[in-house]
DNA sequence: ATTATTATGGAACGATCGTTCCATAATGAG
DNA sequence: CTCATTATGGAACGATCGTTCCATAATAAT
């Protein structure tokens, strides 16, 4: 009935998405975004929305990929705790493509007091449930008498407030390597 | 011989440093700014420069009290180690009114990958001299036979990168008191 | 008091910002 | 083929961006 659209809406929010992720909200305009993701601004506004729109588009794409990652790892009942979260910290910091870019929630919390508010809610949900994941993996430590140097929750505590960290280093440069080693060297301190 | 400048330029650098601290470099307008220091465009052209040289006093700035803070605990010679670490964490979370703005270095870090550029060499440096702060505390302990879990380096790069992560958990609005107790707890993990 | 010098405040610049709007292109339905 | 409908591309909008410039104010030296 209608010209059919000649994008790929998921092909074009993750072009925004890793644009954001590089630059930010503020550091990313409208006319660099529309180059990145190959359309003119008469199809942005008339499929998607505004810039706002566009952004909580593609942290909310983040988010879920985010959340598969834990979700398939820290929550798979198939393989011991420890095991899940070695493999998470593996699969954390293997994409060597966008090792520079740190996390997209992290940056943007790190971004505009301003932005954050509507944005806060979201990232702040997806963290606090990665980090009752760390939690379900020490507690079932516990209930499996596996020696534990700390209680579960300040474990876990720690160990979200570690992959944070490792994010900033990666914008820093620090090698993925490097911050896989020194992730795993400290899972081991807490779960020896 | 000539007008004498009526504004306190200490003065408003850390008027300046606050709105960055809080907004980020691109969020931040020259027009807010003015706002903030109290001065009209041409004092602030005339005596600093453009908005890239007044963020990099800012940051110089922000960069000197961090190193005067590390300088003064981590390497004082008065106190034994452990005490040292526990009293650069203490002043580190004291203050209340800036606690919900993180860390000005790893906010820019986590801001835009253009901007880091010319900042990452100012931020990386100050950031790297603290690591080795801690590992001279680390390094001490050693060589008065305390028990000391892990290597001097690795402890080290954990509690740098536990701090950095710390700082994204301020802008969260996770307290201060709650993140200090994680962190004390960490410490006394890892030098047991 | 006059002059030289610097600080100040604000007008004004071109560039870019995000957004709106519309003529045109392209398709499926009748 | 015709028409209704949606996608597309780009012109154009007002607002704001960072910056420049200059008339004026205010002081110290003469």
């Amino acid at each position: 009935m209608a010209r059919p659209q000649k994008f790929d809406e998921q092909e074009i929010i993750s072009k925004a998405m890793l644009y954001f992720w590089e630059h930010g909200f503020s550091g990313s305009s409208i006319q660099q975004l529309l180059g990145e993701m190959g359309v003119s601004r008469g199809t942005l506004y008339g499929s998607v929305g505004d810039k706002d729109a566009l952004f909580k588009r593609c942290l909310q794409r983040y988010s879920e990929m985010a959340r598969q990652l834990f979700t398939m790892t820290l929550l798979n009942a198939q393989l011991p705790p420890y095991q899940r979260m070695l493999q998470f910290l593996q699969l954390s910091f293997l994409d060597s493509e966008t090792a520079h870019l740190g996390c997209l929630m992290v940056n943007t919390l790190c971004e505009d007091e301003r932005a954050v508010l509507e944005v806060k809610s979201l990232a702040s949900s997806v963290m606090s449930d990665m980090e009752n994941g760390f939690l379900t993996c020490f507690q079932e430590m516990v209930d499996q008498k596996q020696s534990l140097t700390l209680s579960p929750s300040v474990a876990a505590g720690i160990m979200a407030t570690q992959l944070k960290g490792a994010r900033v280093r990666q914008r820093e440069g620090v090698s993925n390597q490097t911050i896989l080693s020194e992730f795993v060297t400290l899972l081991n301190q807490l779960t020896q």
